[in-house]
DNA sequence: TTGTTATATTTGTGTATCCGAATATTTGCA
DNA sequence: TGCAAATATTCGGATACACAAATATAACAA
């Protein structure tokens, strides 16, 4: 079933740091110490999250010397992400009160 | 920050049961027998699950007598889910092979 | 009130996930 | 080979989540 894979890729998305590492990733490939330098959170972490994203087929991979570059593999998580970002953008009040 | 909030949605999206409602309740509102006749999950586990879809604002329900009618209550999040779900139908070989 | 159907909540348990800390691996250079 | 920088992996603990089983609540009828 198709919903089973989504699930997995909405679990994928669930987390604000892989959000915030796709948000960096928008604007062109960057290499893990750039991408560590924008968002806050540990070397190992990142790498956790970095595969993460990579094993799902979000982001993809490339050496260049020491350093790896990661970019954008799948732009339509990327529409997702954002349309996801932008509707909750304009309602900051989705049902939150009590 | 925006990415927090997205990172909640996306967890709500991250269970097939969940999916699995949404997508029943697309055509129309449903009580909750209804759904169990459907959906393969026990009735206080749907429950739960149908309690989580509204707090987070996914469904509306409306009490008639003792049946609970639910329904979608966001398209958005329905559109998101769709655009999702038919990524997956497409390519069916994202990057999971190993 | 008593009973019955429909739905919700509590409790306990197994499991997945996130993170920090430490360590390992890879690459380039002298 | 030996060293340093960049990135990845392992380990351990804490937290969160999903589920099953049992129980509780709500609404209606007699």
């Amino acid at each position: 079933m198709a919903f089973d894979r989504a699930a997995e890729l909405f679990g994928v998305l669930a987390t604000p740091v892989r959000l915030r590492i796709i948000g960096a990733l928008c604007g062109g490939e960057k290499n893990v110490t750039k991408l560590l330098d924008e968002i806050e959170v540990s070397q190992p972490n990142m790498s956790r999250h970095l595969n993460v994203l990579y094993r799902t087929g979000v982001v993809a991979k490339r050496r260049s010397g020491v350093q790896v570059f990661y970019r954008i593999a799948d732009e339509s998580v990327v529409l997702v992400c954002k349309a996801v970002c932008e509707r909750i953008e304009f309602g900051s009040k989705t049902q939150s009160g009590a």
